[in-house]
DNA sequence: CAGCACCTTTCTGCATACAATATACGCAAC
DNA sequence: GTTGCGTATATTGTATGCAGAAAGGTGCTG
């Protein structure tokens, strides 16, 4: 939120992992990033004015930047009222989690049998396995680990739609996890790292589909009875 | 494509199917309803100021809508080079497929439990159902009335990420369905009414999965051989 | 005191204008 | 004859300005 675009940017997007190249897609990152770490809260009004002013462009790329995360469901945008960020019911969170579960299990299925073939590739991925149990203190740099372990991990699915659908999906909730149980998440994951090495896709898609059916568990049991912010209406 | 956009976009939004408040959904809607209809083929270039004038609209609501038509998969834009009406190769198809049947499956069996206990609603789809069925002889109609039904169909799963998610996987793969064969979609749709009728889910799941694979093989068939166009090397 | 209409303000959507970049063509050198 | 480079053109991305629609406040009226 500095008054230097360039500066403001320079994480790059969590996505493609490569320096922007356009206003909007730099905006788009910076937006992204804002809203998955938390400083911009769910039901919370973007005016466009006053981001574009913050971030140093003009209207045309930020718009663009708010139509993108709209289909991203990071960002709601109603007519020509405003934009605000997108607030989940626990209905949302159910069918975000239910979509999870199918696709995932999917893909992991196939990525795990595909990178069995593959040592190198295996090998990268099991040295990010490695560092995402490493980065264990930090919440974000943990979150943050665990989601280019799986980025990289689904990118070998040979399926892009999914794997694009499942990140967007993963982006969604994973702001609601304000302090997951890392504990429980550890298990998991260490389950699926063994299924990686010794090439049992089934196996590794047990393992998540259970690991987000406790994780949309415990997330609906700490927002059962909370009613969620609603930004209009 | 007339110089009236008023005129252009009476058609409406196919998703939506309410009347166009914005230019920029108006010109979403023609783009769409064109590549759908195939007057925009595969692989054809899409530069703005061509289309802005065509459809009678400045570059910027022009722009959103290929944006939003990219996001919808219908649109490939790259870069600074320009915007093509996306052309996918067998794979992308497959994989296409793959996501409609896992979905489908699973709306199609909570959308038919939930209408179970909804009877003017229930009501409501096989009367779509019946038309379907009636608009047989012109290739256009029947094909809107089977999206039209299918759209409100799902639309009773109570998932509407999954329900949208569907729809665009269905248009995509939908364009590339030529000639299919009519008789075995007749079929299909006829045990899907008929687990409407007596409220089986699981059926109409089974139907809907066996329907959907046989399209598959049918229209991976027809492509074997063919080298989809490729908008740029 | 409540309710409604009007006005002011603010904000978004769109059109025009400018800047930056990719492509295409021509020319020269090897 | 082919390849590399430089310029010209075309096309996209972005900034600014304007019109129109909501939202909010204020005064009037029942």
């Amino acid at each position: 939120m500095t008054s230097e675009p360039t500066a403001t940017v320079s994480s790059g997007s969590l996505l493609t992992a490569v320096a922007p190249v356009s206003a909007e897609e730099a905006v788009t990152a910076a937006l992204r990033d804002a809203i998955l770490s938390g400083r911009l809260v769910p039901g919370e009004r973007l005016a466009q004015a006053e981001l574009a002013g913050q971030l140093g462009v003009s209207r045309i790329p930020l718009r663009d930047a708010l139509r993108r995360l709209e289909e991203e469901a990071l960002v709601r945008i109603d007519g020509r009222r405003g934009a605000w960020v997108t607030a989940l019911t626990t209905r949302d969170i159910a069918e975000v989690y239910e979509l999870r579960i199918m696709l995932e299990g999917r893909c992991i299925r196939s990525a795990v049998e595909n990178l069995s073939t593959e040592d190198e590739q295996r090998a990268a991925v099991l040295e990010l396995s490695r560092r995402m149990d490493e980065a264990g203190q930090d919440v974000m740099e943990g979150r943050a680990a665990r989601r280019e372990f799986y980025y990289v991990l689904y990118s070998h699915a040979g399926r892009p739609r999914m794997h694009r659908l499942i990140m967007q999906l993963r982006d969604n909730v994973g702001r609601y996890h304000v302090l997951q149980d890392t504990d429980l998440s550890h298990a998991g994951h260490s389950e699926v790292r063994r299924c990686i090495e010794s090439g049992n896709g089934e196996g590794a898609a047990r393992a998540v589909t259970n690991h987000l059916e406790e994780a949309r568990n415990d997330l609906l049991a700490t927002m059962t009875g909370e009613s969620p912010t609603v930004p209009v209406g």
